[in-house]
RNA sequence: GGGCGAUUGGCUCAGUUGGUUAGAGCGCCACACUCACAUUGUGGAGGUCAGAGGUUCGAAUCCUCUAUCGCCCACCA
């Protein structure tokens, strides 16, 4: 065995495990009626996704929770795939085209259509080979994409179905002012807009009154805006009418600066009078306030911009002009002519485009909406009916606080790159839109084959919000839309009937996200499940934390404070990085995430590696061979092999325990705590000596393996690859069963007895560290239990203890008579005398004894305090009463030998 | 303006439904490398659990208020 290296290297292993799973085909998951269906639809990552630690997080919390219940014996699938993302991929296609110098209305809709499709082939697939190497076991043969044929046909038909809902359909087109990114040119939905604060300023303008001098010395009325650039779209200026200042000029008339447009003072409650001025500019076409006031009074709506953001016609001699270059040039022109009354720092928040970080504009522009209350209604429900739960429950609020106030949903992008809106129009007789799965030949109304399609795309999550049914093949599956004669079936030759795959799997099990999407996405399968199932998509959601940087902040390329999964992979191991990230993730904390963190998840692998080498190095295989329950019943076993098999079978139901309840890093810890210092430091450590004896081998096999196996859905490489290395039966430990647990090995007596040993031993060596022995010099000890029971287990372990103290003798005493020229400590019932032949330094020996009389009188004194509390006496449980007494006797006990021990020191 | 989270040893964080003497990792100090592992072992130092009040026999844990930090939502120009 002296091949095996001294230290585990993952880059050996990593990459040659991951292909014999895919090629044995282990990740692969079928409906099977002998088996609980398991199920994770995968959050999908952008195509032009890479992997950040948010990912990492993401992925392995679902690879730990889908290898988990594939091991307890459940059907497990894990279903793979990507999504368009229509904004975000369209921006790195044009930028690439533009380094060519093209536009994509150079190349024209169609062609950079293809254009996306190539890029998507070519590099679309990135991140997938990313979570491979993160030991994803998603079911790969299933990995779906959120514009395959099959899916954009589910697309449509949600679009036609929710077109033709009855009575009235819940989708319509409006003109509203929208969040719109002059830099991707669309309209965006409110989600897709994020406020952030920024530092601006509150410009005072003046807007004189009609016939009075235009300059800034006449009568007029001082408005305040944080855009002054927007003024140029102003059409009216509205006081609130209780206003006492600007009572008497409701219905005056003023003169827009600038431009010399006329515009109404206008009256509403609406406006704030402590606000400022408590004169407001209305801007109907920039602002969505000043919309709904607009619709209210009747006022015009002038739209000053271009998509791009630039000042348009309407703009007058600012046309042409970006705007923040016309801000500028508004504030000059105003100042100039005495309008600009004074300027205010001001904080202000303004949305932001989620994909390029642009300010965005409130834009007045045609869309299509989804009405969302009625679909909210039964979404609603499902979670206050505890149909759904929310993991942490906290998030629950959050949910039904955004649900009970949704907005209707802007559906419609100025893109491309996406699902193309279903609606066809009719050019003859232009009666009609008319939503339809397939391209309508004819208009059912004129015949006219003369038909147009809608230019624009779809939003993004309107199609990932079908992803728990859309990607097993629905509608299909649902014969709510029959396949055109001749067209086969996406589905055919893939060797799972596809109406199965839906029902067994459907609704999936748990749904593992971050707290950013859960309006976007988590909240938006809720209401497509119902609406289009008419069942729940999933049963859980676990919502994880953030992932940060030491300092708290958001990991972000333009902070520059990333760290690259890749590059832990590649320094530390896959395992290292999945076991640290879910160690310090706290369920529902962020994580705040430094290089060092990753060094305690390689150390642990290593750790592994080296104690699973020690066994192996020292395993006789012909012991292993036949079950431990054969060769020994639970009494043939000394306390040792008792000992640990209880804290393994302890600790094995503590994590079964808290992965049910999502508590990955309790998990995680426990398992790190118990190999580590419990099986390394004190099992294999005691077993030593004696290794080659035949309950040892047994009992450190079995405890390794089955370690192995609850270590692997933390850790699959590792485990994997010292489990091929052990006597094994089967093709890979990841399709082992969970180990059971076997309640009748858990013994907490034993354990506490066991523990009484470890604790001699602690205070032996502590004993020697105080007098500075020499890891060689050689000590004699002499012990004195003050109970039979402890008499016993001290004589029948004292090889042990002898062994693990570095002792050459040890002396079993029958009364507490001090040795001679020995140092002593208390532990429990047990007294320990440590033989010293040099010169003791008596004084400080007594210190040390006080040190510990103090520390436990403080102790007995508050709880003797508790104990003569008579309202504890009545009110605390029996057990607690009875604990806190036997404690008295112990500390008293202790107490009482540590003061002989004092007083015999002279 | 609402809502949520955090505040525990030098640092980063755990701590389930309130119940013995509050834990871990890193860091620190001392000692130890032919004996699985220095990505290690043994021993140790270090905390009045942000502050104030309350509930309780009993509070890091429950309630109220305060302070600091962070996040989310909201149409205050």
């Amino acid at each position: 065995m002296n091949e095996i290296p001294s230290r585990y290297n993952p880059k050996e292993t990593e990459d040659r495990w991951y292909k014999f799973w895919e090629e044995n085909n282990l990740f692969s998951a079928k409906p099977n009626p002998a088996k609980k269906p398991f199920c994770i639809v995968i959050p999908p990552p952008n195509v032009t996704g890479i992997l950040h630690m948010g990912h990492a997080l993401n992925n392995t919390i679902q690879d730990i929770l889908i290898r988990f219940h594939r091991m307890k014996g459940e059907e497990s699938l894990w279903m793979p795939g990507t999504d368009h993302a229509g904004i975000a991929t369209q921006n790195v296609v044009e930028k690439a085209i533009a380094k060519d110098g093209l536009k994509r209305q150079d190349l024209g809709r169609e062609k950079f259509i293809e254009e996306v499709w190539q890029w998507k082939e070519q590099y679309g697939s990135t991140i997938i080979h990313q979570l491979k190497k993160l030991g994803a076991s998603c079911d790969w043969s299933r990995t779906r994409f959120t514009m395959d044929d099959e899916y954009s046909r589910a697309v449509r038909e949600v679009f036609a179905a929710l077109w033709n809902k009855k009575p009235t359909g819940l989708i319509y087109q409006d003109d509203k002012v929208i969040n719109w990114c002059p830099r991707c040119q669309t309209a965006l939905s409110d989600e897709e807009a994020p406020h952030h604060e920024l530092q601006g300023n509150l410009y005072y303008l003046r807007y004189p009154f009609k016939g009075e001098s235009p300059k800034g010395t006449g009568p007029y009325i001082v408005v305040a805006t944080t855009r002054p650039e927007t003024m140029l779209g102003d059409t009216a200026v509205a006081v609130n009418p209780k206003d006492k200042r600007y009572k008497k000029f409701i219905g005056k008339t003023l003169i827009l600066p600038l431009l010399n447009r006329e515009i109404k003072i206008i009256s509403d409650n609406m406006v704030d009078m402590k606000f400022c001025t408590g004169a407001v500019k209305v801007t109907p076409a920039h602002d969505p306030n000043d919309y709904t006031l607009a619709k209210k009074h009747n006022l015009q709506f002038i739209n000053i911009m271009h998509p791009d953001g630039s000042l348009n016609k309407n703009a007058g001699d600012y046309n042409g002009m970006d705007r923040f270059k016309a801000r500028e040039v508004v504030l000059e022109d105003l100042k100039e002519k005495g309008l600009l009354e004074k300027i205010e720092p001001h904080s202000l928040s303004a949305g932001h485009c989620y994909r390029c970080h642009t300010i965005i504009e409130p834009y007045l522009s045609r869309q299509w909406f989804v009405k969302m209350k009625p679909l909210a209604k039964p979404a609603i429900d499902a979670v206050k009916k505890g149909r759904i739960k929310f993991h942490p429950k906290r998030w629950t609020k959050v949910y039904l606080n955004w649900m009970e106030n949704i907005q209707d949903w802007c559906i419609s992008r100025q893109i491309w790159w996406g699902h193309r809106i279903p609606l066809w129009y009719c050019r003859d007789c232009q009666k009609l839109a008319l939503a339809s799965v397939d391209a309508p030949k004819e208009c059912p109304i004129c015949k006219s084959t003369n038909l147009k399609q809608d230019e624009d795309v779809l939003d993004t999550w309107f199609s990932s919000w079908l992803w728990p049914f859309a990607t097993f093949h629905w509608p299909e599956t649902k014969g709510l839309s029959p396949r055109p004669q001749g067209v086969p079936s996406a589905v055919e030759g893939q060797g799972t009937d596809p109406e199965e795959d839906l029902k067994y799997f459907y609704p999936t099990s748990v749904l593992v996200t971050a707290p950013e999407i859960i309006f976007f996405w988590v909240a938006r399968m809720i209401m497509a499940g119902l609406e289009f199932m008419q069942d729940i998509p999933f049963k859980d959601v676990y919502i994880h934390g953030t992932v940060r940087d030491i300092e708290g902040k958001k990991m972000s390329k333009s902070l520059g404070n990333v760290i690259d999964p890749l590059d832990i992979i590649n320094d530390y191991g896959a395992d290292a990085l999945r076991f640290s990230l879910i160690s310090i993730t706290a369920q529902g904390q962020d994580v705040f995430l430094s290089q060092e963190k990753f060094e305690q998840g390689r150390n642990f692998a290593n750790k592994i590696w080296n104690a699973s080498r020690f066994v192996l190095m020292n395993l006789e295989p012909t012991y292993i061979k036949a079950d431990l329950c054969e060769f020994f019943k639970k009494e043939d076993l000394d306390i040792v092999n008792r000992w640990i098999l209880s804290r393994f079978y302890s600790v094995l139901r503590e994590v079964s325990k808290e992965l049910d309840i999502y508590k990955f890093n309790e998990a995680a810890n426990i398992l790190y705590g118990f190999f580590w210092h419990e099986f390394c430091d004190w099992y294999l450590e005691i077993i030593k000596p004696n290794i080659k004896n035949r309950q040892n081998q047994v009992a450190m096999y079995k405890v390794l393996e089955k370690f192995l196996r609850a270590l692997h859905p933390f850790m699959p490489f590792v485990t994997e690859e010292i489990w091929q290395r052990l006597p094994h039966d089967g093709l890979s430990i990841m399709i082992q069963s969970w180990p059971h647990i076997q309640e009748q090995m858990i013994d907490k007596k034993l354990e506490k007895q066991a523990q009484s040993i470890f604790d001699v031993i602690k205070e032996i060596r502590n004993l020697r560290s105080s007098i500075e022995l020499k890891p060689d010099q050689k000590a004699l000890v002499s012990i004195y239990p003050h109970t039979k029971l402890k008499h016993k287990l001290i004589e029948d372990n004292a090889d042990l203890i002898k062994n693990l103290t570095k002792s050459e003798a040890l002396n079993i005493l029958d009364s507490s008579t001090r040795p001679p020229a020995a140092i002593s400590a208390v532990t429990g019932d047990i007294d320990i005398y440590l033989h010293f032949s040099g010169l003791l330094d008596i004084s400080k020996e007594k210190h040390k004894i006080k040190e510990k009389i103090n520390e436990l009188e403080k102790i007995k004194n508050s709880k003797e305090q508790r104990i003569k509390n008579f309202e504890f006496l009545k009110k605390a449980p029996k057990e607690i009463v009875e604990k806190e007494k036997e404690s008295i006797e112990e500390l008293k006990n202790s107490l009482k030998r540590l003061e002989k021990m004092y007083n015999e020191l002279l």
